[in-house]
DNA sequence: ATGAAAGCGCTAACAC
DNA sequence: GTGTTAGCGCTTTCAT
């Protein structure tokens, strides 16, 4: 267990000045016209004992840790994984790391988390946020660390966002679900205020309201347990035997509404046609396989992390944030007839 | 945007050392017999001004820094993205912060993320590694850091391992098949060297051995495109008319598999028995549903997070390495007859 | 029971 | 071009 080497170490061994080796170190060697022998002399040097910077030490000095909070609703959620794993990708060829957690849609752990993710000093947040962290997250901004949003907005929150078409979104799939011929469409969704939840329910009621046809709305509060989904869409398809069509407002709404569906032994898509907000993996393979409104996954992560490492180099004081929201797609499948 | 408070600002603001501030936030107020009246007034004042103390120049000091490095071959594969789900509670809860990423099952990239983990000073890893790896892992260890391995176990490397029982694991499955009645069992597979493919290998070559019959093996190469995997798994099925049933050695190339399949336009299980290693959403949803190796997710991110912080706790001098073989269960579903 | 002060390893303003 | 040095904010030894 050889001991850790320090720059003064090498800035001693090699008869230098540690402002020297710092400069090298941090390519400045030739803005400080260092001599290029001695760069190299340094390098080599730095290589042979294999010497690292103490990163610590360099974020306690600079006041930059190169690292990224990200906070989602639940990392074990395919969408969010998906996400998860592209942000990693692009931020760490940049020099980030990424710290994680998971909100469970939860207010307070939410505020815990924003605070932990601050004594860390993270040097900027990507956060799907629950309602109810406005405050938090505008104290975050004005103290200067770049915000990026997606997947739900917060009102009166200024910062760059990232999102979809929701409301188009359940339009375009509720009016396909109506020219289908269906009558009697339900919206199966999460209690919730948040605001993607809101346009969801949004484009659902206008669909109908323009045909005259009337709600049949299923609010089901946040849930970790797939059970406690299962039992609410039971009771309520058991209820409402004239429902013959349902649009899930999230994946695995529709993931344990599957399992309710055939708990009662509903057939797709002659009793029941069944949309998904989200795709996932076992809508493809179901059989029948599940037409999915399908986010842009790639393109989100993509102009997420894109716009946080913009934000990661000028001060934010001097952009100005930008909303972007994608297109879906309707991935038709054979849930409907 | 107020300054950050130092603890200097708060022991010069209450008219006492620093020392004594720091002692009190470090709970050694007692120990310190410091009065319970000043220990008072500090915590007054500090949730007052809202002073959080400074992690970085706190792990510079200490050489701790209450983070853990969690790496995974996919964080976007559903087993690993609740692994982590589990581990991240359990770290948090515990006052530590996860640093994740993905290896791709890449050696190379694995080596650098160890290195970026160890300049971040990490105070803890679990890690699923690829092969290729013992080397680091030992230098690792032989640092004095903790280092948890899981999935996958590391020839020559002496540490804490969390794993199932493989070998038994495809054993039993193939058993199963061949009391069923099936007579060309193939394995399709990874090509890999790491320990627990080669053990799902073995248990599934003894089991047709004991019966003398047949190995039918395909082994496809680790890729992020599932097309690639369908690609081959279409090819061998196609050319390997004989097989009447397959047993998948992971959950995605299965996921791919049953692709492979119903594009062929093959029937489950009429034309071809399926089992797949892991379980998956899609195998539950899928029709017919998919009999599945399921791992006990649970118990495996608790006993790996149980390893780590026990490691955490004491010098890991002192400590002989656990190896934790758990079982699996045969999730018996509709794809064998 | 409390305080002074020495660093942890690094960066960068300033001096030469 | 290169060196000296003052911190960044904290913990902890040693002194009182």
């Amino acid at each position: 267990m050889k001991k850790k080497l320090s720059i003064s170490d090498i800035a001693r061994s090699l008869n230098i000045s540690v402002t020297t080796v710092s400069f090298i170190l941090n390519g400045r060697a030739e803005e400080k016209r260092i001599s290029e022998e001695l760069v190299q002399r340094v390098q080599k040097y730095i290589a042979e004992v294999g010497y690292k910077p103490n990163s610590l030490a360099r974020s306690l000095r600079t006041g930059k840790s190169n690292t990224i909070g990200l906070m989602v609703e639940d990392i074990s959620n395919p969408f969010f994984a998906n996400i998860a794993r592209m942000i990693e990708d692009n931020a760490y060829k940049n020099g980030y790391k990424i710290l994680y957690c998971s909100t469970d849609n939860d207010t307070e752990k939410t505020k815990d988390l924003i605070q932990m993710f601050q004594e860390r000093h993270v040097d900027g947040y990507i956060i799907a946020p629950p309602d109810g962290v406005e405050e938090e997250i505008n104290t975050l901004i004005s103290s200067g660390s770049p915000v990026v949003l997606f997947d739900r907005n917060l009102p009166g929150v200024h910062t760059d966002y990232v999102g979809i078409d929701n409301y188009g979104s359940t339009y375009h799939a509720i009016n396909y679900l109506i020219r289908k011929g269906y009558k009697n469409i339900a919206f199966i969704t999460l209690y919730s205020l948040q605001s993607q939840m809101q346009e969801r329910m949004q484009g659902y009621e206008s669909a109908l309201a323009e045909h005259q046809m009337n709600q049949h709305i299923k609010e089901i509060p946040y849930s970790n347990d797939p059970d406690d989904i299962i039992k609410h869409v039971s009771a309520f398809l058991s209820r409402k035997k004239e429902v013959d069509a349902v649009l899930f407002g999230t994946n695995y709404l529709a993931v344990s509404g599957l399992r309710a569906i055939y708990n009662l032994g509903l057939k797709i898509p002659s009793d029941l046609a069944v949309i998904a907000f989200d795709d996932h993996d076992v809508f493809e393979l179901s059989n029948p396989s599940i037409t999915a409104i399908k986010q842009p996954i790639q393109e989100i992560s993509g102009e997420v992390i894109n716009l946080l490492l913009k934000g990661l180099k000028s001060p934010s004081k001097l952009k100005k944030p930008e909303s972007l929201i994608l297109k879906t797609t309707l991935e038709l499948r054979k849930s409907s007839k």
